[in-house]
DNA sequence: ATTTTTTATAAAATCGGTTATTATATATGG
DNA sequence: CCATATATAATAACCGATTTTATAAAAAAT
C-alpha cells in the first residue's frame, strides 16, 4: 500500500508552481503573503518556505526586504532557456540512446505512443485535453533521457524544461502537426539506436518550438 | 553609501551553505531544527526556510515528515556533478571567448594574475590562504564564462560549481603545480581566442581534477 | 516651488508556541 | 526469544502574533 503524504508545504509549492507555468500568476506580478494566505490555505511562514525554494528555482524572484515577485518574462529569456534546453537534453539523450536497456525501449514506445494518440486528437480538433497533452509531451522527453544516467541532469532539465512550457503557456496557438512529425523523428532515431540523429532532430524540435513561441509573442 | 542588508534568513542561508561546501557539516548527517537553532541564532521559521532553499539548490536532502539532512556525497554523484560542469562551463567557455570584448578580456587578465600569485604562494609551501585560493579559482572559471549571455547558464554553472567544490574539500590533498599549469593553458587559449582549444584544456582540467579526488575519497 | 524631514501605513522578516507526526522505549503475547 | 502492540518522547509542520523595514503621504524648511 502507497502511503500518500500531502503536507500543505509540499502541495502548495505544487499548486503555486502550477500556477506560474500555466499563467494563473502573471510574470512580474507581486505575490503579497497576506494574498496568498486567502489564496492557498496556509500561513505566512509556510507561503515563505514555498516562495524561497521557488525562488531557488527560479520562478519567483526574491527582492530582500521587498517581498516575491513572479519572474518576469522576456525574449532573452526564453532564448536562454531554449539554448539551456538542448544543452542538457540532447547530451542526456545521446547517453540514454547509448545505454538504454529493454525496460527503457518499452518505456519510451509506451510513451511515445500515449503522445501520439493525444496528437491526433488534437490535430483532429478535440482541444479539450491541453493539459493532458503537455502532460505526455513532458513524459516523452524525460522518458528519452531517463537512461542517461545522471540524476542531476535529471533533475536540472526538469526545471529548465517546466520553465520552456512556462513559455509555450504564454502564446495561444501551438504547432501540433509539425511538433507531432518531430517527435515522431526523435522517437525512430533513438529506437534504430542512432544518437547523432536523435540529437539533431532533437534541437531542430526545440528550435523551432522556439522560434514560433517567439513570433507568437506579445512582448 | 552604499546599503549593506543582512537578513537573518539571507546570512544563515550563506553560512549554512559554506559550512555543507566546506564540510563542517558532514555528508548525510542530520540537521534537527533545534541544534541549528542554537548554532546560527534563528528561529525555526527562520531556519526551515533556509533549508528548504538549500534543497532546491540540493545541497541538503528533505525528507518529507522526517526532516532534513546534509545531501550525502558518492563516487558515482561526483562523476555526474563534474560531467555536468564540463558540460555546462566548455559550452559557456566557447560562447564566451566568441562574444568577450576588450572589458572581459581585462577581467580575465586581472582574475588569472590574482589566482597565479596565490598560487605561487601555495607551491610555494605557504598553505595559509586555502580559502582565498578557491575565491580566485572560482573567480578566474566565473569570469572565463562571463560573456556567455546567458543569465541562466551562468547561475547553474554556479551551483554545479559549489557542488564540485564540496567534493573537493572532502580530500585532504590538492595538485597544485598541475591545476596552475591547466589554468595557464585555458588563460592562454582564451586570449589567443581560440576556443576549440580552450574547451579541451578545460575538460582535461576538470577531468583530473575528477580523477584526483575520486583517488584520494575515502569513500 | 522644490527639497528635506517627519509621520503614518502597509508589508516583510522574524519569533515562539501549538499541533501532528515519527521514532524510541516499554510492555505484551505467541 | 522474537514479533507485535502500546505508551512515551522527540521532532517536524504549521500557525498567529510581534518586530522591523520600506513605501507613501504630509509637514516643515530652504
Amino acid at each position: 500500500m502507497t502511503k500518500i503524504i500531502n503536507t500543505v508545504g509540499s502541495s502548495t509549492y505544487e499548486r503555486i508552481k502550477k500556477d506560474i507555468i500555466f499563467g494563473n500568476l502573471a510574470p512580474g506580478s507581486k505575490l503579497k503573503l497576506d494574498g496568498l494566505k486567502e489564496q492557498y490555505d496556509a500561513s505566512v511562514s509556510t507561503l515563505r518556505e514555498t516562495l524561497n525554494r521557488l525562488s531557488s528555482d527560479g520562478f519567483v524572484e526574491a527582492a530582500e526586504q521587498r517581498g516575491f515577485f513572479v519572474r518576469s518574462v522576456s525574449r532573452e529569456d526564453l532564448a536562454e532557456i531554449a539554448n539551456l534546453r538542448i544543452l542538457l537534453e540532447c547530451s542526456a539523450l545521446k547517453t540514454s540512446i547509448e545505454n538504454g536497456d529493454a525496460d527503457w525501449e518499452g518505456n519510451l514506445v509506451a510513451a511515445h505512443h500515449k503522445l501520439k494518440l493525444v496528437e491526433e486528437k488534437m490535430l483532429s480538433g478535440d482541444y479539450s485535453q491541453k493539459e493532458t497533452w503537455k502532460r505526455y509531451d513532458w513524459e516523452f522527453h524525460k522518458t528519452s533521457i531517463e537512461a542517461c544516467n545522471s540524476q542531476n541532469l535529471m533533475s536540472l532539465h526538469a526545471i529548465i524544461f517546466d520553465k520552456y512550457l512556462r513559455y509555450q503557456m504564454l502564446v495561444i496557438t501551438d504547432r501540433g502537426e509539425d511538433a507531432a512529425l518531430e517527435h515522431q523523428q526523435i522517437f525512430d532515431a533513438a529506437l534504430s539506436r542512432n544518437s547523432s540523429r536523435a540529437m539533431e532532430a532533437l534541437e531542430i524540435h526545440i528550435r523551432k518550438g522556439l522560434e514560433h513561441t517567439l513570433d507568437n509573442m506579445k512582448i
